[in-house]
DNA sequence: CATGAATGAGTATTCATTCAT
DNA sequence: AATGAATGAATACTCATTCAT
């Protein structure tokens, strides 16, 4: 009876922890951010920090697990409400890429992990990812193409998921300087997912 | 007559740096490298290291250029080598890209750098190679598809070749904890680059 | 009530910080006073040190005012239970003088202060030092010469204090040259003052 | 035969480091002058620079007196241009000390030196400069005031050059805030040297 | 559990000086 | 005598982490 309340307020500890670190990330930017200045923002002393996080690290994975979160339940939503169920596959991909790079674009804190992926532990951010869109992409092909076989599907989503997810943020890495438009980058991504994927029969 | 000589020793100096740089990344690791080890290791003191880059990033960064000099110059004798442009595109690119791990599988400095990709100017590495690819590819299409139309080339070339750099990449980075083979990446991303470029007429 | 041990303990630590820079300046002089020294010297890790002073400046800086005050109120002192008021100008200002000298001369610290103003922050020293020996003056001339023109007081005494004050230094940087006895620095000096301030009716 | 033009040599270099020494101080402030700037500015080589002087503080007392030499020489031809003789005390102290003023507030040099006091070997300059007002005033009062007891002189005039020229070099550092003006600064210095020294018989 | 004062290892960089050529 | 490449000691300051209260 003890435990549950003990809980509660660890996950709301751990829930404040995070947000004070992804606000300090996209305030002062990586390079500015300190254990001290997460323990601030959050209103918490160091120390207790230190009581939920094991170091720095941890705390960062676990940030970049939380936004995996984020985006994933975010896509979801959109897809959903979308029923993308219902459309070719080029125009669920294309539709999807778009809003992708518009919500990194509006977001303070994807704009500040996206310059310095160098420097943050990208991977706890895109393994889970990876596995989302995964599980997202197998029920579209259970419907649309029955008899899909099954494992050369795992393997060309790895490749697609990784080679879209990347291609999007090195495109907005050098964003400026690029000739490209979005649109025409998401036209060619949901090309090359098509072409892989659905080769004309 | 005189001058040359000097210059040779200054890019003596620069080169015996950017070597030790590559050492001991790859020995200690970037986390445990410091100029001081860099100039140990190279067997200059401290203050000829600042007399040939002004700080520890030019050296990355000087260092991330050579790399993607040297991978540019590897590839292109290996596909002159192969007489690439007699090749159909899958046969050349499957080839390509399985010269490519086992090149970056068999470099422990390739093996650290995309360990540490967290923290390495990757930028500097990634655009040129970019660049090169874009060029390599360029020819063989005049040669192949005479009548390609080049400005979606472009747009394409660069997708795919960040897609297939960064699937690489990823690929690598977690390849003890993966069941794909390597072939058949190479394989699947192959595919892809035929499927996105050549489609069937 | 929790609070008052608090700033007390920052108190001593500031306190304990500027003393131990005094005895680290007078023992090793500024030229081989590192921060590191003066926390060794305090007892306190350097984090402390930055804990409490933003800079080395900083410490200097506050060193200087420490200093400034204790001169003042060493000569307030004096100054009050010689009852100086009662003393006509000239025995006054050389009894100070020569109980300046002499405290100079008995301090160590004060003695690496007047070797080493090359390289310290002078004016922190003496700017509070010319304000109050100002603050000293006035009223004993309100009570000596009621109708002394203020506005040429100022900026006589003003003269007069930095006149003072760097002769003395300068003598004292000096000494082991020079043929003139502390006496009759101090006679000349009051000699000027007297001069300057109080002009035969 | 040899030697000369050797010695001619040498004294041109001595020449051109102090100048570019007094060029790089004036340019870059103390702060950012380092030898190899010297020798740059000279250009001349850093090994060079180290035939000619011991040390950087053998070049900086090196220019520290012959600073002192031309504000020496330019007192004097001015004074003498003045004829200075002839006036009484009071103009001429004010004068010299209006034009000294003006002399460092036109040269960039004295300024930085002003402002760097702190760092600036400063007795090299003032030793001789007191040495040389000495010198100047002694037969300005020889011919003014035959019967005038030279020893108490000696040590009044000790007394007064370090009084004026710290007060002014103190009024400089500090002038934008001051409300005082030169003028005023210059008056109240000149008839305190007339004070202490020509008391109304 | 919370606090936050204290810790101290760790590091990039400067610059006066030397000495082989 | 001149050169200037090479030297390397020396130092201020940061920040993740601990632990006594």
């Amino acid at each position: 009876m003890r435990k549950i309340p003990k809980q509660k307020r660890s996950r709301e500890m751990v829930e404040r922890l995070l947000e004070a670190t992804a606000a300090t990330l996209a305030e002062r930017g990586l390079e500015d951010t300190t254990t001290n200045h997460i323990a601030d923002t959050a209103g918490v002393s160091i120390g207790s920090l230190y009581q939920y996080f094991p170091d720095k690290e941890a705390l960062l994975d676990a940030l970049m697990e939380r936004i995996s979160d984020k985006i994933s339940s975010s896509f979801r939503e959109h897809a959903t409400k979308l029923e993308y169920v219902n459309f070719d596959l080029k125009t669920v991909a294309n539709y999807l890429i778009l809003y992708g790079i518009d919500a990194i674009k509006t977001d303070p804190l994807a704009q500040e992990i996206i310059n310095s992926w160098n420097s943050l532990p990208l991977e706890k951010l895109l393994d889970p990812l990876e596995k989302f869109f995964l599980s997202m992409a197998q029920p579209y092909f259970v419907h649309h193409y029955q008899d899909y076989p099954i494992q050369h599907l795992e393997g060309k989503l790895y490749v697609l998921i990784n080679s879209t997810l990347f291609t999007v943020v090195r495109y907005l890495q050098s964003e400026p300087n690029t000739t490209m438009s979005e649109r025409k980058l998401a036209h060619i991504l949901s090309d090359m997912i098509v072409a892989l994927l659905a080769p004309q029969p």
